[in-house]
RNA sequence: CGCGGGGUGGAGCAGCCCGGUAGCUCGUCGGGCUCAUAACCCGAAGGUCACAGGUUCAAAUCCUGUCCCCGCAACCA
């Protein structure tokens, strides 16, 4: 099984960083979130550690904050801010940010270049390419359109340029590339991501040029010239762990269970990365995963076509907890995924509302005139046999990143305490005072709500433990799985707090 | 011959790697219930799994070919 290893020891999940220049969309939230769930399903089972971060270095931060008037660190400094805020607003909590431009980071990269520099696995050699000035970057001649720039907002000429640049010997790992996959067919998922990384292993693998020379934004390199950025980049998942001092964050937690990305950036991560990690002696992580763009009405979100979704009102309207379930259960993780309000409203409505929400109002209501609000005591419950290895399912299946899968297996949950109540029928138990048969009802369904608040809550942290409040308990709930989830665990006489709805209806916008 | 992803009941998707009753959500139709957020429960209709060949006792699933859609310069998960 795959999920064992990324079980079995201290839990730690990355996202990418992000570029810093640009808004923060629906896109990178997706990602936070996906990273938070996994971190607090790990954290009821044992240590876990989340990381995310910015990614501050290169031509383009240069040129932006050159615009803005500012130097590239004022710069950055403005901004980051604003990247810290995204995770907050969808209540993913990461126990670490990092930014690329601080001292720790710094200065454990220049460690890392000097050390592979003197194991030979850094070296000085030749860039050559076509230039374009205009836009500092080398081109391939593949890419060049009639001889030119193949930016279309440039379209300029190029020269041939010729300079002294580091080198990474990454084709020297290539073998090794090619056998960690064959042996680890885990190690980058989903397949498709899989299957293109291998054809591109089997296609060959060039050493990689490690630093730039036209500009000055990024980190220093002795003897001048800066590190490419994306060298620096892909360093942040250590150096945040305090792998330059050998720390106990890095010796307990690297290598990492999974490292979350989105599938343009696979390359870097599931072939220059390992290589970089296996140069310095280090492990590659266990498990890449590559997850889907979210499109609108099948394009792609970019600025450039202007049908980014804005994170912000999203949150404003449903609140961080619906948009959190809508995109996990929504969506397959791994595939692109077709963002609309219209579904989001749904999902809201249909499967919060109407089926969990709903369920939780209408059990403690009943619970209240008939029982005072009082949790009657436990009983033989059907329920038991049918659920008791429930939360080992879901488990499995969140740190499988089957989120989608994990979300439906609970929600059979919720769907056989409505039937429950349907079948049953409490008020007629009550009219008719057969008091043993309503209390074995009620009971089953405030248990089966416990259940659900801890089971939703990887995915729903703030309504989970509202549900877990509103069932009279204190905290959250965030205890371990195979002890919380016993049938019966809910006690006695506990007076449950019936509260707000917890999920408002939301109306179909008017018709224009 | 550039690379890759995809075409499954009205809509959106799973299943395909490891062939063997085609599953989920929404929508539609019919019924039940009244505790509840006009919510809940049950049942039904509806699919030549893009198309054509092939392999097989058996193919949505494997192989070959064809058609169509979408990504692959930049911003960027």
């Amino acid at each position: 099984m795959g999920t064992q290893k990324t079980v079995e020891r201290p839990f730690f999940v990355t996202t990418p960083i992000f570029y810093i220049s640009g808004n923060p969309h629906v896109g990178h939230a997706y990602t936070s979130i996906a990273a938070d769930v996994l971190a607090r399903a790990a954290r009821t089972r044992g240590p876990a550690w989340a990381l995310t971060g910015t990614d501050e270095h290169g031509q383009k931060v240069a040129n932006a904050a050159e615009k803005a008037g500012l130097t590239p660190k004022e710069y950055v400094d403005s901004l980051a801010p604003k990247w810290q805020a995204l995770g907050a607003n969808f209540d993913a909590r990461f126990d670490d940010f990092i930014r690329t431009t601080e001292p720790r980071h710094e200065s454990a990269c220049i460690e890392i270049f000097e050390r592979l520099k003197a194991s030979g696995d850094i070296y000085l050699g030749t860039y050559e390419g076509w230039y374009c000035t205009n836009d500092e970057t080398f081109w391939l001649e593949s890419k060049l359109v009639d001889g030119r720039c193949p930016n279309p907002e440039c379209r300029r000429e190029v020269a041939w340029l010729s300079e002294k640049s580091w080198f990474f010997a990454l084709s020297k790992y290539r073998d090794r590339l090619l056998e960690h996959f064959r042996t680890d067919p885990e190690f980058v998922r989903p397949q498709s991501v899989y299957n293109e990384m291998m054809a591109t292993l089997e296609g060959g693998l060039d050493d990689l040029s490690i630093s730039r020379s036209t500009f000055d934004w990024g980190i220093p390199l002795p003897g001048g010239g800066v590190m490419y950025v994306w060298f620096d980049a892909l360093l942040n998942y250590i150096t945040a762990l305090d792998w330059q001092h050998d720390g106990e964050r890095f010796r307990t937690f690297w290598p990492a269970s999974v490292q979350l990305i989105g599938k343009e950036i696979a390359r870097f991560h599931t072939l220059i990365w390992p290589a970089i990690l296996w140069a310095l002696g280090l492990e590659a992580p266990a498990r890449i995963f590559a997850h889907g763009w979210i499109t609108v009405e099948g394009e792609k979100m970019s600025k450039s076509v202007g049908n980014v979704v804005d994170p912000y009102a999203l949150v404003e309207q449903f609140g961080p907890d619906s948009v959190r379930y809508f995109l996990l259960r929504e969506a397959h993780f791994g595939s692109d995924f077709g963002f609309s309000y219209e579904k989001l409203r749904l999902r809201h409505n249909n499967d919060l509302g109407n089926d969990f929400g709903n369920l939780l109002r209408r059990s403690l209501s009943m619970l209240e005139k008939y029982r005072n609000s009082l949790v009657p005591a436990a009983s033989d419950s059907a329920m038991e046999e049918r659920f008791n290895g429930l939360g080992e399912r879901v488990m499995e299946l969140i740190l499988a990143l089957r989120f989608r899968d994990a979300l439906e297996a609970i929600w059979e949950l919720v769907t056989a305490l409505n039937r429950e109540i349907d079948e049953k029928k409490p008020w007629v138990l009550f009219k008719e005072g057969r008091m043993v048969e309503l209390d074995a009802v009620l009971y089953d369904l405030c248990e089966g709500l416990r259940w659900l608040a801890i089971l939703t809550y990887p995915f729903m942290p703030e309504k989970a433990t509202a549900i877990y409040n509103q069932l009279g308990l204190d905290g959250a709930p965030t205890g371990d799985w195979t002890i919380e989830l016993r049938w019966g665990g809910l006690a006695a006489e506990t007076q449950t707090r019936p509260g707000d709805v917890l999920f408002a209806r939301i109306d179909a916008p008017a018709a224009e």
